[in-house]
DNA sequence: TTAAATGCAAATTATTTGCAGAAGC
DNA sequence: GCTTCTGCAAATAATTTGCATTTAA
């Protein structure tokens, strides 16, 4: 994990007057050990392998705080459950497309998209707070040749 | 409710196999009997007034029909239930803001958005299905005059 | 020492489902 | 008459919470 990522982590931790707890440790140790989504059960098994006496329930009281901290970002993927995206740090505003064969997520950054949010806010009477874009859309490779070129690699 | 609209469910569920009750009736009507967007204990509410012997259940299995049907969709606002936009029949390609002073969505449409959206998407070597733009701004009148115009309207 | 954090198990809440009776075609 | 629909109440599943105990500071 990024070392300035660690420290802002820490230093909201201490800000707020919050305890540094090997539980707490191991489930920031592993939000960040990827670049994948997950979801909280993920990040339970995850934590888990690095410190085995965490619970759901640290977990699931964990989560918020990354997310107040800023460093983790809710998902809503379609599905039933949550997802976590650990990639907003680097990537702050990243978007993602998600392929409809695969359900494989493609996460970009985009100049002009970006421009046009802005504008399009503005022109309303608003000031940008956060923005969401989810394109699903169809994989060109698999109807060209019949395979989706992620497909297998995700669920 | 427009015409067309009603043709176009009703066509959907004859093709189906399926059939035309009072309770499926009150549903639809009262599905598009405003522009505003709901949540399926809304809906059932709603209905209600128009054929008080609807239940929650059959709520709950008729909105999938009308997702199915195309006519209906699923929304997340980033609360935990599940809201319905009964508009994307009269605006295909619309998208929401949300005010977070007062919560107020502003629905908006815009071609460079959409085409932009299609050209990124082509460019990672996908076709678009369907895209959804979200995006959370403060209200400038609140800022300026310490109001929000939509303060008090919505929740 | 004392306030915060933990694990456990029970509670919560939106949504789904099994079933027996009702109703469309 | 046969199949689909319905309401009811029970089931489900993700997330939250109360509580007694542990632990960081």
């Amino acid at each position: 994990m990024d070392a300035a990522l660690r420290k802002k982590i820490y230093d909201f931790i201490e800000e707020h007057g919050l305890r540094k707890t090997a539980q707490r440790d191991a489930i920031i140790e592993a939000a960040f050990s990827t670049t994948e989504h997950y979801t909280a059960e993920d990040l339970l098994s995850m934590a888990k392998r690095i410190e085995p006496s965490v619970s759901r329930a640290t977990v699931y009281r964990t989560i918020p705080l990354l997310v107040k901290c800023g460093v983790l970002r809710e998902m809503d993927f379609g599905k039933e459950q949550k997802y976590y995206d650990p990639n907003f740090v680097e990537h702050p505003t990243h978007n993602h497309l998600i392929c409809v064969d695969c359900n494989k997520i493609v996460e970009f950054e985009d100049r002009n998209i970006e421009t046009l949010e802005n504008c399009i806010t503005k022109r309303l009477g608003f000031s940008p707070a956060s923005k969401i874009i989810r394109i699903e859309a169809t994989c060109d490779k698999l109807k060209s040749s019949g395979a989706c070129k992620n497909r297998g690699k995700c669920d």
